[in-house]
This record gives C-alpha cells, sequence and structure tokens, in this order.
DNA sequence: TCTGGGGTCCTAGGACCC
DNA sequence: TCTGGGGTCCTAGGACCC
C-alpha cells in the first residue's frame, strides 16, 4: 500500500558557499563572511543581517558591514561538497532531482518501510550532512514539490518544517506572496498594487484578476501554486535547452578588437561543451551591455546548427556589430554575452549528406569539415593536458576583474545534464 | 564610483503558409 | 477586388531562479 503522507523533501544548503569556506576555515564561524569580491557571490547569515546579500557589488557590501570579509573561494570544494550531499540523498532514494548544486528534491514514499516516516528521513539527513561534511541544511517536508520547496525556506536556517496533508492551507496563507517560486521584485509589486500580499490572498483572487494583472500564464501558474494545486513529480536529468557564456569588461571602448577577442574567448567557452554534449544549436544569440545596464540582443537562427568555435565567434561578432549599428550613441560596453540554442544532437548532423558550396559555417562542406577537424584536435588536446594547453589564436581576451575559471566550471556543472533517475 | 555567470520561461508582433 | 482563421517560426525584451 503506497504512503499517503507528505513524502516529497525539499533539501537546500543554507549560505551554501559561505558555510563550505566557514567549514574549511573555523576563523570565519560566527562572523560575516562574503565570498567574492567585485561582486557578492554569496554572503553568510550574519552578513545577511546587515543585508548583504549575492550580486551585490562588493564596496556596497562593505558599506553595510564594515566588518565583513572576503574570502577567496574554493570553487572546487563546492563542487565536492555539492556532489557529496546529493550521495547522502540518494542513499535513501534513487528518486532525487538535483536542481542546483546546492538543492535538490526527494521523493521518499517508496522509502519509508526501510527508513521510517518523512520527517524522520529528513531529520536523519540534515544530521548526516552536518556530521559527515560540516555543512547545514535546511529540510522541507510536503505533499508537493512547490510546497516543499516553500517549507524549505521557511524552514531555513538550519531548520526543518513538515506540512503534513491537510495542512496545506493553513501552512501557506499568512506567508507573504513573494514565497511563491516565480514571484521576484516586479511580479511583487504588481500584486502588493493590488493589495495581494499574503499566498491566502492571492489564493482567493479570481484568475481573471491574476491575468489581467500578470498576463494568461503567469497568472494562472500562479494562481495554480497558491491554490496548491501543482502536482509535478519529482524527476531525474532534463537535458539542456540553451548553452551561453558571458565576460564582464568592466566598462570599454567598442572596437573591433574588443568584439572579435572577447566573442572568442565566449565562444571558446561555449563551443567546447556543445561538442562535448554532443550537440549543436541553430540560434546563436548576443547580448550587449551598456553602461547603466542598459543591454540589447540580438539572434538569428541559421539554417542549419552549429558547434564549431570559430563559427560561432563570427555569428556572435556580427550580430554584436548589428547590435552597435542601432545603438550610435553607445560608445562603451560593460559587458558581451553569448548563448546558443535550438539544440539538436549531433547524430542528426552526420546524417547530412556533404554539400558541395563552400559556406565554412555549413557543417558537411570542405571548409565547414575543415573547422571541424580543428576543434576536435584542440578539444582531443586539451582533454589530455588542460584547457590551458591550447587554445585559438585571436583569444588574446583578458581576464582582470573577471571571475575565476574555477567560478565558470561550477556554473556550468550547475546546468549540466543531471543523470536520469536510477529506476523507473 | 552601479552590479557575476549560467540558465528557464513568457510575451508580443511580424512573416509566412495553407 | 478584397479577404478569414489557424498554425508555426522567428526576433527582442523582460522576469525570474540559483
Amino acid at each position: 500500500m503506497p504512503y499517503e503522507g507528505a513524502s516529497i523533501l525539499h533539501a537546500d544548503l543554507d549560505a551554501f558557499y559561505a558555510s563550505v569556506e566557514q567549514h574549511l576555515d573555523p576563523t570565519l564561524r560566527g562572523r560575516p563572511i562574503a565570498v567574492g569580491g567585485n561582486v557578492v557571490l554569496a554572503a553568510s547569515y550574519e552578513a545577511r543581517a546587515c543585508g548583504v546579500h549575492s550580486g551585490m557589488p562588493g564596496w556596497r557590501a562593505k558599506l553595510l558591514c564594515p566588518d565583513l570579509r572576503f574570502v577567496g573561494g574554493h570553487f572546487r570544494e563546492y563542487q565536492r561538497l555539492g556532489d557529496a550531499v546529493i550521495e547522502v540523498l540518494r542513499d535513501f532514494t534513487p528518486w532525487v532531482e538535483r536542481v542546483s548544486i546546492d538543492e535538490a528534491f526527494l521523493d521518499v514514499a517508496g522509502s519509508v518501510h526501510l527508513f521510517g516516516a518523512p520527517a524522520a528521513i529528513a531529520a536523519t539527513i540534515r544530521g548526516r550532512v552536518r556530521d559527515e561534511l560540516g555543512l547545514p541544511v535546511s529540510v522541507g517536508v510536503a505533499t508537493t514539490k512547490h510546497l516543499a520547496k516553500v517549507a524549505s525556506q521557511v524552514a531555513k536556517p538550519d531548520g526543518i518544517v513538515v506540512v503534513d496533508r491537510g495542512a496545506e492551507r493553513a501552512f501557506l496563507d499568512p506567508l507573504p506572496v513573494e514565497l511563491i517560486w516565480g514571484v521576484g521584485a516586479a511580479t511583487r509589486e504588481r500584486l502588493h498594487g493590488a493589495g495581494i500580499r499574503t499566498v491566502g490572498e492571492l489564493a482567493a483572487s479570481s484568475p481573471s484578476t491574476l491575468q489581467r494583472l500578470l498576463g494568461t500564464a503567469i497568472g494562472t501558474k500562479l494562481g495554480f501554486l497558491a491554490a496548491n494545486e501543482d502536482q509535478r513529480s519529482v524527476e531525474g536529468g532534463r537535458r539542456a535547452k540553451s548553452m551561453g557564456a558571458q565576460a564582464a569588461l568592466g566598462r570599454r571602448a567598442v572596437s573591433r578588437t574588443l568584439l572579435w577577442s572577447t566573442f572568442a574567448f565566449v565562444a571558446d567557452r561555449v563551443a567546447p561543451r556543445l561538442r562535448a554534449a554532443r550537440r549543436a544549436g541553430r540560434t546563436v544569440t548576443v547580448r550587449v551591455r551598456f553602461v547603466g545596464m542598459r543591454s540589447v540582443t540580438r539572434s538569428i537562427t541559421l539554417p542549419w546548427p552549429v558547434s564549431t568555435t570559430t563559427t560561432i565567434t563570427e555569428v556572435a561578432v556580427g550580430l554584436a556589430q548589428a547590435a552597435l549599428a542601432d545603438h550610435p550613441g553607445e560608445r562603451e560596453v560593460t559587458l558581451l554575452a553569448l548563448s546558443v540554442s535550438n539544440l539538436v544532437d549531433e547524430s542528426s548532423l552526420q546524417l547530412e549528406l556533404p554539400v558541395l558550396d563552400d559556406d565554412p559555417h555549413r557543417p558537411g562542406t570542405e571548409a565547414g569539415s575543415a573547422r571541424w577537424a580543428v576543434d576536435r584536435a584542440v578539444d582531443t588536446v586539451r582533454e589530455r593536458f588542460g584547457r590551458a594547453a591550447v587554445g585559438y589564436a585571436p583569444v588574446v581576451f583578458r581576464e582582470d576583474g573577471g571571475v575565476p575559471d574555477e567560478f565558470r566550471e561550477l556554473a556550468e556543472a550547475d546546468a549540466r545534464d543531471a543523470p536520469p533517475p536510477d529506476a523507473r
């Protein structure tokens, strides 16, 4: 007989990067610390108490919190410990859906006969993660994923919240609307403008009101979540729909050299990942950010999927030049970003017959094949000797002020396809 | 002395096809 | 001569999440 109680767990490590730093260096415990430098990547709870949060410019964080200590960032440790936590979770069920480096859903309905009630499993998980890995983790237990996620947020820091079947409305109704997944600053302000501040008020609002306020899709979804009618199940890996990279530049005058060197650098982060995943994409999107956070995007959907570094670089530069041409007043850029989407499997490419024209962007042409061969060679050398062993000529972009490679790798891993569930 | 890096999903208008 | 309704794809922008 299947377990009828609340069996979905959401486990969420508290202030993950900062907690790892405090674990590695005991002198940092109990103190306000931030991982990062120019920008706060993570803040300890002591730092959050003075209003410091991730994404905040470092100088402002220091202003808010004069005692704030910036620490370097042991990015490889974050990956290792994040993986280790997931392994602990897998000891209780194969039904683990990893959401990000520090967060996962579990369905333990099939595990209660082995490990006890879900609330007991949650407590055991918290104890093991604390004892074996030295990290605080909060866990929400509920009947649905969304509710479990809300519960873990309420449980933070270092707590556990169980929402039993039947207790859902009493739990949700008094909570502020921004605890609903998908309600950020903009949506919260719109809801407040309509006098809706709590989840209960949201759930009591008519679908037409919400749709008028927020648009059809979001209005419908939010109504659903507030009414607790979300029934998504815990599932395994989903394939990535896009892959991208970006480079913050400080403040740089626009030039051909800047565009070519930056996009060569950025494409050299994206294209190898596409090839490693045996995928290629038809749509290339570029974002150019100007001073003051004003930004524009330009995209193009090509007739064929691309994954070669040189081709992606060329398409990106062309798009950026078009974007800049539309904004002749902007002479300085602060960030260049690139994303490849509309992804297809490489296997579908290999079915294409070789074609006779000589477009180097096109797979199957002589020039296109040459690019492909160069990339394969570079990928192979790097597999054996590391990233730095070989590169592409125009990559002279300097990462001064940029974020370390290890952080990029961490973020990439975060977005990588998770393995499918062990059983189905 | 104003902001990292990697993603997902939605909207709205226009092109194009049948 | 002037015209419907439905569908798909593409592009640009924005909100949101970790």
